[in-house]
RNA sequence: GGCGGCGUACCCAAGUGGUUAAGGGAGAGGUCUGCAAAACCUCCAUUCAGCGGUUCGAAUCCGCUCGCCGCCUCCA
């Protein structure tokens, strides 16, 4: 294992990374809500979390990774007492909310696949764990930490809070956190700071579940807490999550969890900040327009240069989302792409990289354990093709695959796909006769083929007296 | 109103006290070439929103000003 760094938004310092149990890395990320497709701002949070277990493995960490799917409990409206998203959506569509939470779902996997973004070895449905919640709820009220009325099981912030309890995240003492909000609160709160743990008495809601109290459904944030400790334990070494959630969502994972367990909840909130369009403003699901993965690939970008961008800067910066910062990142990974189908023509023999190759890897990885400074890895990475075009020596292939255990561009698959890839007859035949009209200097004809291969997704690359034809870069 | 953050070239973006301010894209010129593409080479911020201050030394620390954004309400 080597030394890793990461910001801990605990301690607001980046801090050496120790895990409970090295090399077992316990890592919970907050998943998707499936009730709208997921656009390109969340997309880049999960891509936050796939660098960051990608830069732990290549450190020599054993990661376990949790997510979950929020397929219930997140309101339209303040309170935990508005409609549910899910049920939104249910309505509008004329679907059960389990049809709309598994279409979304699969959206999103889709789209998480196209991204490279590694399956997590966990991923739960918070539909699926009702019970675990409603241990998890008993096991706060036998410690006192909450209390039950008739609109629900509330937890009890007054008699949590401490003086290293509360804010510890969001660095806002309760009275600040809530000053100025001008909401209504449910009576039967003692305090407007309570959030609830399970609701009760909405009988509109489609989703209801039988529990100790009477039939309910769960509050927004008691998911993340039961699903985390079910499959990682009372304390977990990560967690993740866009910044959003650090004064609210998080706050309170860590208030219900730690008053159940009595033992620390995380030891290391990792956030993520935000995609940003030109003007600086957030992307937002609730604002109704925002793009998506298709809609880059209608345009004609690679998934993956996507991804590219995202690695363009550290994940704690917003990224200025645009058509230029866009097409710089589909030139970068055409450049790692074309590198890797001019190798496919290499023999595949040299067991060892040149000597020079070592030093990229080292920076690379010494870039990723830095808090994860992909873009400076990226740099590195770039550097590194360059430097073999430069000298002509293209023994770097076991290097360059370590990088892309992290960059996920898949560069194997590109390289195997040139090498495996036969001409169609129709393609061999045209590549014949283009190559009979160059030697007769007949350009015109020569030039239309071109056109024409390339229609056929071939790329015609002309040296003095032979060509290649590689195919397009899918 | 409270809390937090940002402002580095045309665009994206590293760097956060000390040699020439990473890297990519765009742009300009060149090598190669029937042309084109790919690749490579050269050029492209005496300067880090502005103004003060601390320091031998600041893009990096402090203060003020201007501009922008996020959270506090579902949100990555």
């Amino acid at each position: 294992m080597k030394p890793f760094h990461i910001f801990n938004t605990l301690s607001r310092t980046v801090e050496e990374f120790r895990p409970l149990d090295p090399p077992n890395v316990s890592l919970y990320s907050c998943g998707p809500t499936v009730y709208l497709p997921q656009h390109l701002g969340n997309m880049r949070a999960f891509l936050f979390v796939d660098a960051l277990k990608r830069a732990l493995r290549l450190s020599g960490y054993r990661v376990r990774h949790v997510m979950n799917i929020t397929d219930v409990g997140h309101m339209t409206s303040d309170e935990d007492a508005g409609e549910d998203k899910i049920e939104k959506t249910a309505r509008a569509e004329g679907k059960t909310p389990r049809e709309v939470a598994d279409h979304y779902t699969t959206l999103f996997l889709r789209d998480a696949d196209m991204l490279a973004i590694e399956r997590p070895d966990v991923l739960c449905r918070a539909t699926d764990h009702i019970a675990d919640m409603v241990r998890l709820i008993e096991r706060i009220l036998e410690h006192g930490y909450a209390y039950v009325t008739p609109s629900g099981v509330y937890f009890d912030v007054e008699k949590w809070r401490g003086p290293s309890r509360v804010g510890r995240l969001s660095r806002q003492s309760l009275d600040e956190q809530y000053a100025g909000q001008r909401l209504e609160h449910s009576p039967d709160k003692k305090s407007p700071h309570d959030f609830a743990l399970w609701v009760l008495n909405q009988p509109r809601h489609l989703m209801q579940w039988d529990s100790p109290w009477g039939r309910g459904y769960p509050g927004w944030h008691i998911e993340c807490s039961a699903m985390s400790m079910k499959y990682l334990g009372e304390t977990i070494d990560i967690h993740t999550g866009g910044t959003d959630h650090i004064p609210v969502h998080h706050e309170n994972e860590i208030a219900q969890s730690e008053s159940a367990t009595g033992q620390p909840f995380v030891r290391y909130f990792v956030h993520n900040a935000f995609l940003v369009e030109k003007e600086g403003t957030k992307i937002s699901k609730s604002a109704g327009k925002f793009p998506l993965l298709s809609d880059l690939v209608a345009s004609g970008i690679h998934p993956l240069a996507f991804r590219l961008l995202c690695f363009g800067a550290k994940y704690r910066s917003e990224i200025v989302f645009n058509d230029e910062a866009i097409r710089a990142a589909q030139k970068n990974f055409e450049y790692f792409a074309e590198f890797a189908r001019t190798l496919g023509d290499v023999e595949a023999g040299a067991p060892q990289d040149s000597a020079w190759a070592g030093e990229y890897r080292e920076r690379f990885v010494e870039a990723l354990n830095n808090d994860l400074n992909t873009p400076q890895a990226l740099a590195v990475a770039l550097e590194l093709v360059a430097e073999a075009y430069r000298r002509d020596d293209r023994r770097v292939w076991n290097t360059l695959s370590e990088l892309d255990s992290v960059l996920g561009l898949d560069l194997a698959g590109l390289r195997k796909a040139v090498r495996a890839a036969e001409l169609p007859p129709e393609v061999a035949r045209l590549i014949e006769e283009r190559q009979a009209a160059r030697r007769d200097r007949n350009y015109k004809l020569a030039d239309e083929l071109r056109r024409r291969l390339e229609e056929l997704g071939y790329e015609v690359r002309d040296t003095r007296d032979s060509s290649s034809y590689v195919p397009k870069a899918v």
